[in-house]
DNA sequence: CGGACTTTTGAAGTAATTCAAGGGGAGTGG
DNA sequence: CCACTCCCCTTGAATTACTTCAAAAGTCCG
């Protein structure tokens, strides 16, 4: 927790990549930490976007919430990525809710200042343009699949990129490191969890994952891919 | 097609907005004009992103085509808008195509000027975030749609947003402004166009639409919405 | 007026949801 | 340590919304 190291770690986040050192400090001095315990409610849905948030540790989860209390997962975020992008494009409100699914350690900014610091620094701004943009290009992702694809199918993926972005190896295969239920999963892929507990059971059946409560472990990842590919 | 009336134009188009007059002279020296017919394709997913346009005149439909040959629509371009967003998140190419629906007029530039431009320039950066962030915000509105909501009501959306950014009163209604088919309302609901078109069908018996060969019109809205809202 | 494209509509089929009930783990409190 | 309780998960059966298959009817354009 010391200083430089500190430093370190905002260099290597998605929105402070790349700035010099001073930069950095002058960031870091306007920075305020906060912890929050697992299933603790970091922005609700709706909350004027006043604060930004980058997570140094633990795992939040993104969702929004229909008028009639169904939700969607929007996506995870872990170390380095930011919570309230909300802050960043200028929206009046945040579109949704963040939570905790771990115990998280989070930095944050007054909104004010990180407007102040994309003005003056482009850097910033280029990063944030490419921070969203690659958001935006994995939501169309899953709104093409979501549209063309059969419910087995949009799960593999959805567990792939799971993988991908939160992968851990363990002896029976690689690991989701965070606690992942199957409505969870159904809330990621657009199905219920009744289908989810289903399908992965067949998997299961097939020894391409290892399942337990709110844990899933891929066991075989190629035969998941190819599921996903559909071959 | 003087220079003086270019320069205004620029200076509303979303990414150039509140440009100081000189940067935007600047920009327009820098531009390239072209033209497509109805239909010709503008760019082909996959291609290096190497150019960025803003439409003047007629409207362009982006799409993304998975392997299988099935396309999903992300949404239409019109006036003021850009295509070929990659180039501001500095993407290697373009995730789908774009292709234009009318005859159409747009302006271009290399994407190093405009890579050039971000940098230099904080509010063009920050115009290029908040226009990115609007089409994060409108394309998770319709994954939670795609997610949550049955066929008709989709489709009820779908129109809905249609209306709100080319609706053009008319004597029967509010007609789109441009040519639709029953396909490209699936592609954009995600569904078939047979379903379409008995949905269709079902409103224009309750005098909800007004439909012709690649025409849609609105009769009546607030019911639509009704129905959009599931009452 | 021919031909291509778009739309409509019926009928059959099916993937996935909904309804329903029960089983099992993990943590808590006695 | 055991029992209790709360979640979370599983599985069958019934239902349904939507797709797929199939054919025909419009509509526009050259």
């Amino acid at each position: 927790m010391d200083d430089q190291s500190d430093l370190d770690m905002l260099g290597r986040t998605e929105l402070f990549r790349g700035a010099p050192a001073d930069l950095l400090r002058d960031i870091q001095r306007a920075a305020f930490r906060r912890r929050f315990a697992a299933g603790e409610t970091v922005i609700r849905q709706g909350d004027p976007a006043a604060t930004l948030y980058i997570v140094i540790a633990g795992r939040l989860r993104a969702t929004q919430t229909t008028l009639d209390g169904q939700q969607v997962i929007m996506r995870y975020l872990g170390p380095g990525q930011i919570a309230g992008y909300a802050v960043l494009v200028d929206g009046e409100t945040h579109p949704g809710a963040i939570v905790a699914v771990d115990d998280c350690h989070l930095i944050g900014w007054k909104g004010s200042y990180i407007g102040d610091l994309m003005c003056r620094h482009a850097l910033v701004a280029m990063n944030a343009v490419r921070l969203i943009g690659a958001r935006y290009l994995d939501v169309q992702v899953r709104l093409r699949e979501l549209s063309t694809e059969k419910v087995e199918r949009r799960l593999a993926h959805t567990i792939l990129r799971l993988v991908a972005q939160a992968g851990r190896r363990t002896a029976r295969g690689i690991e989701i490191a965070f606690p992942l239920s199957r409505q969870d999963l159904a809330e990621m892929s657009g199905t219920t969890l009744h289908t989810v507990s289903r399908t992965l059971s067949g998997w299961e059946e097939r020894g391409l994952v290892d399942c337990g409560r709110r844990r899933v472990v891929v066991a075989n990842a190629p035969l998941l891919e190819a599921i996903a590919e559909q071959e």
